[in-house]
DNA sequence: TTGCGTTTCAAACAACTGTTTGTTACAGTT
DNA sequence: AACTGTAACAAACAGTTGTTTGAAACGCAA
């Protein structure tokens, strides 16, 4: 399971990737230096180091590689935000894309993306002020906009609700992929995650209240 | 913020109880033996005395205090179930109302509780297995019939995504209340989760894509 | 009283925690 | 050649971890 290192990647860089890794998959508390050193390919000595200490090392996990990644998922709303007319649908289907199979490398990646967030918004320390006020309150302001644009007359209020409404199932259907598998047998599997897509698209148009186009 | 005993309470139920709370705010790992028992007002060899282990203690919490709290949530839907003719509107808002309002005693029990089963979600353990098996997919299987029911035509899948889209806004909109602050300002939190369950009533029931009645 | 099982407790256990230390190795510069 | 600053490393640091021990205190029946 370790990553293969060659010798250009200078130990900063490969201890920063364990580092998010671990911490994703394990929790703060649950991952010791040692772990962390030992999947790197180097000394206990070296987190303090390069980061002077662990809890450092955790926010420069946020600082160096989640806030960039995250940013790289927004390209695609400003993107959005240029066109003259937006439509609903568009401002769905880009939301979605871009967190269920967006510019984000694999699955491996969004899976480590997204958990580590997860843990913030349930137990938040110093790093869930830094995603909200960086990442969060930006991504949704550009939501809201796009929502009003797309809905003339929808209140600031509303806009916001719908989002994270649309966001809200996301994050839940990352999760319950085991329990929909309990629910309705292994073979269900197959497709599932474009399946879930194509819900929560429609589920999602459904609720904002227009009719998809249909009509 | 230490709660107060009487003689009465046994150590056992005093260690379920803090073991549970601290658990739920900072994690397995965080939280050590010293700090469960110094909050039960006992020793630190009271744990492995009355359950074993540390770890022992933790699946106690689910057992003892987490199922028997989520089967009582549970009841509402076994009415509901007894129900000739039952609507959308019906499942939905009792849905919601269980889980944001419901019977549990307070917001503290019911942000124990959903921390506690957050966690378990981003980091499955041994626990994760015994809630799916007694209390998710029991869940589940009884509101995807509910859902057939009221709207007869309905696929099992269809259903279950339905229902996993309104549990997913019930649990992330619990989680960014604080964000919601930071977009709208402090004076928005007034009635803020009235609102919250309004809009998720409302969008839900879009989401099933039937009228609510106004045809 | 005596005896017995249960519960409580201070003290100690080995293992592990994050961090610091002093030293070594290795570039590049003068 | 000697000197420089950076990086890497083994070893040790003091403190904390979950767990175990053995003795004391308890309630209660004989």
């Amino acid at each position: 399971m370790a990553t293969q290192y060659n010798d250009t990647d200078p130990t900063k860089e490969r201890l920063l990737v364990e580092a998010e890794r671990l911490f994703a998959n394990k929790g703060f508390e649950a991952v010791s230096v040692r772990e962390i050193t030992a999947a790197a390919e180097t000394n206990t000595a070296a987190i303090n180091y390069h980061f002077g200490s662990k809890w450092n090392l955790y926010m420069e996990v946020f600082r160096q590689r989640w806030i960039p990644r995250a940013t790289q998922n927004f390209h695609l709303f400003q993107q959005l935000q240029q066109k003259s007319d937006v439509t609903v649908e568009e401002i769905i289907g880009v939301f979605i894309r871009c967190f269920m199979d967006g510019p984000l490398s694999d699955h491996a990646e969004r899976t480590t993306h997204a958990r580590l967030i997860h843990k913030e918004l349930d137990t938040p320390t110093e790093a869930y002020d830094l995603i909200v006020k960086e990442v969060i309150v930006p991504f949704y302001e550009v939501l809201i906009e796009l929502v009003q644009r797309a809905m003339p007359g929808t209140s600031r209020q509303e806009a916001m609700f719908k989002c994270m409404s649309v966001f809200g199932q996301m994050v839940y259907f990352s999760h319950v992929l085991p329990i929909m598998e309990a629910l309705m047998g292994p073979e269900f599997l197959d497709g599932l995650i474009e399946k879930s897509i194509r819900h929560i698209a429609e589920f999602s148009i459904h609720g904002f209240n227009v009719d998809g186009g249909r009509s």
